[in-house]
DNA sequence: GCCAACGTTGGC
DNA sequence: GCCAACGTTGGC
């Protein structure tokens, strides 16, 4: 039995939504998710497990550190299909974006599945690319 | 079940 | 603005 995926990466533009917004909201369901690769990660999703949000779009780094604080429920669509959602906290905003410029010329990260599949919006993080990208941000967490 | 056409995401 | 990488749809 391999042992639980317990690390994140979620996929944001922030012009739809923001770590800053999640910051000023204290908490939020992270929902909308409409892949099925994704989804069978969010159903992975346990409460306490830490989750690194990348934006996309004008910024295109790391941005900060949250935690899952639900477990997977269902995310409701009028166009029917079982999707799932989870509840998300802000943790520690990064003090020094990672870019994913950056992130993609490390080859410690060549592994990383947001430098190899760049549309997928959720996606597990091995603990030592959690870790580096942490100490990378300067989080006050870390 | 295959594949062409089309739509979307997201990096460049 | 373009294009690569996917995902979806629909004709056959």
């Amino acid at each position: 039995m391999p042992s639980p995926l317990s690390h994140w990466l979620l996929k944001t533009e922030p012009s739809t939504y923001s770590f800053c917004q999640l910051v000023r909201d204290k908490k939020t369901n992270w929902n909308g998710v409409r892949n099925f690769q994704a989804r069978n990660f969010i159903k992975q999703m346990k409460p306490r497990d830490p989750a690194l949000i990348y934006h996309s779009g004008e910024d295109k780094a790391v941005v900060g550190l949250a935690q899952v604080v639900s477990t997977p429920y269902k995310d409701l669509d009028p166009e029917g299909g079982e999707w799932y959602q989870v509840d998300l906290i802000p943790m520690a905003p990064f003090q020094k974006f990672v870019e994913l410029k950056l992130i993609k010329s490390l080859h410690s990260f060549k592994d990383l599945i947001l430098v190899k599949q760049s549309r997928l919006s959720v996606m597990p993080v091995s603990k030592i690319h959690f870790d580096l990208l942490v100490k990378m941000g300067k989080t006050s967490s870390s």
